[in-house]
DNA sequence: TTGAAAGCGCTAACAT
DNA sequence: ATGTTAGCGCTTTCAA
């Protein structure tokens, strides 16, 4: 059996060359008749010739692909995310190539190297860590982070405004509630955490709450259940401290926290107490259910998309970019 | 400079089979010495070697890849087969190539064209419209449809039992609402929510309200829009006919169905007024933000998965998988 | 306009 | 236990 391409040129009587020009679009740049093309457009759309990309990116060394590597895919956030990105691989004749790490840096650096040995064009990474000091780094595939910028990452970085989302949304919380709110936190070492609480405590100070102390609730895992754990630690020091009733404002750092958090408060109250502001950084459509006021902190996830593909692209053109970090603005939305 | 096998070869003294076979884990296997070994893998530890699978693919007209094609990937369902997937992907060494169609069927040929240009050993595809008849389909790659059956299609498929979940959400609706339910219907020509109709219809004749007329709505699109103009349409009619409480019970074909009527319930009546009974297919934790008593099909992601995994890697392995239907059961979960 | 041919990096068959 | 080599399908140069 023929290549592919062979069986078409053999078959319509043309010559290799020929048909490739046709079937890669350039028929008409290069002079190929018009009674030409038609015969091979046809004998294409009825036999199916379809290029193999292997062998072109082995001849190209490119293959028109990029790589997406997140912590979750069935994050809401990291979806949408990807969606985005799809969107613009589609519009700039790209394929997105999209993988999942769970959190585990083990998983990131095989799926990382994965994504090398097919040959993209360039890595956008959400990162569950910080950067190794990788040694030999031979093949400079462009690269840029998202979401999350570790200090000491080698490549640009294109980010949510998360100081100043917190410092908003905190204070809304002190403005909406009638006490301090309390923040349930989890992952608080995630860059994007971290900024998280930089900004809640600047509020604090703000309003003589000092650093925050006694409000802060921290989890080592970003679930539903570490949102309940927070939650009772939070019910459990109400308690003690004589109070019974359900606390005036609660921030959680993502939106299962604030599902786990919900969990428990309905347990413990029988319903969730209309009058708790909630807070909440991740905004979704599904807060309307809540009887709440809801402060919800909504990322732009197409600009941060936009602008992390076009990093990309820059350097894919071989341009040189700058070991900077971008930041997008959040806005605050008001449910409920 | 030489092929990245050859370097090593050179580097290290070997030749490129030794190199290779200690690099492809072959080592012992062959009865490569333990120092060649050692030698090997230090100078890969080093200068990081990376397999170039585009070579490999051409090579073994094999990719080690599977596509996923679905409808919309921001879509917590398909996000979450993805993620199962995913798992079983890596489990076997092989890596998955997600895109979204936006229900396109264009888009969709598109879509699996370009999987197939990129060699993937074959295609898990949740369709958006019925096979076309496609004429010259030469490379039988394996492929196998998932949450949507589309009669006339030649391969497998994988789907809920959407018919009984229906039948038990509805009868539930029944037996808990003193009224009969509503049921907003979005994209009623898909195979999945047709038999959601039909399951629906069946109930509403065991109850004696003959085929559902006057509770079903429809619309075109699935989204939160078609879930507000079916709200609209549906209190409309309610108000008609003189009454302005709330309807008892409403079910919706999908979550944003169900968030499209409830802005509207709340805007209507100033909150969600907890009496009525919710009945949804596709679960949510967000769910238990409703003071309403919710009934809630849940499609048993995982078994999907799996069942559609297992079935195309038959085909993948040569079997000659006959085209049938595969139906995983449903549960029906009650929150609030 | 069209043809011929080299070579991308890898694998597997065949030779040692 | 290790070395040699043909060829996967495509792109690209050079020639006609």
């Amino acid at each position: 059996m023929a290549k592919p391409i062979e069986e078409v040129a053999q078959a319509t009587g043309f010559s290799v060359t020929t048909v490739r020009l046709v079937t890669s679009g350039q028929g008409d740049k290069y002079r190929i008749s018009a009674a030409t093309q038609q015969l091979i457009g046809e004998y294409v759309r009825e036999h199916g010739y379809i290029l193999n990309h292997a062998a072109r990116s082995l001849k190209l060394k490119r293959s028109d692909a990029i790589g997406l590597v997140v912590p979750e895919i069935s994050n809401l956030f990291f979806a949408g995310l990807m969606a985005e990105l799809e969107a613009l691989c589609d519009a700039h004749g790209l394929v997105l190539l999209t993988a999942t790490t769970h959190g585990d840096p083990t998983a990131e650096r095989r799926t990382v190297q994965n994504l090398l040995a097919r040959g993209v064009d360039g890595i956008i990474l959400a990162p569950c860590g910080p950067p190794e000091p990788g040694p030999g780094r031979k093949p400079r595939t462009p690269m840029v982070m998202i979401d999350r910028d570790y200090p000491g990452s080698p490549c640009p970085a294109v980010v949510s405004d998360n100081c100043q989302g917190a410092t908003e949304l905190t204070r809304a919380m002190f403005a909406t509630a009638r006490e301090a709110p309390l923040f349930l936190c989890a992952k608080p070492e995630l860059p994007s955490i971290a900024a998280r609480v930089r900004g809640f405590r600047a509020v604090c100070r703000e309003q003589g709450r000092g650093e925050g102390e006694g409000l802060l609730f921290h989890a080592p895992a970003d679930n539903q259940a570490a949102g309940r754990a927070m939650a009772e630690a939070a019910l459990a020091k109400a308690a003690l401290a004589g109070g019974d009733a359900p606390p005036a404002a609660l921030m959680c750092s993502s939106l299962l926290v604030l599902q786990g958090a919900m969990q428990v408060v309905k347990a413990r109250y029988g319903r969730i107490p209309p009058e708790i502001v909630i807070g909440s950084f991740d905004d979704h459509t599904m807060l309307d259910f809540l009887p709440n006021r809801v402060l919800a902190i909504a990322q732009d996830r197409p600009a941060l998309a936009r602008r992390a593909f076009d990093l990309l692209r820059r350097q894919m053109a071989g341009e040189t970019v700058a070991r900077e970090t971008e930041t997008v603005p959040v806005r605050l939305i008001r449910r409920g």
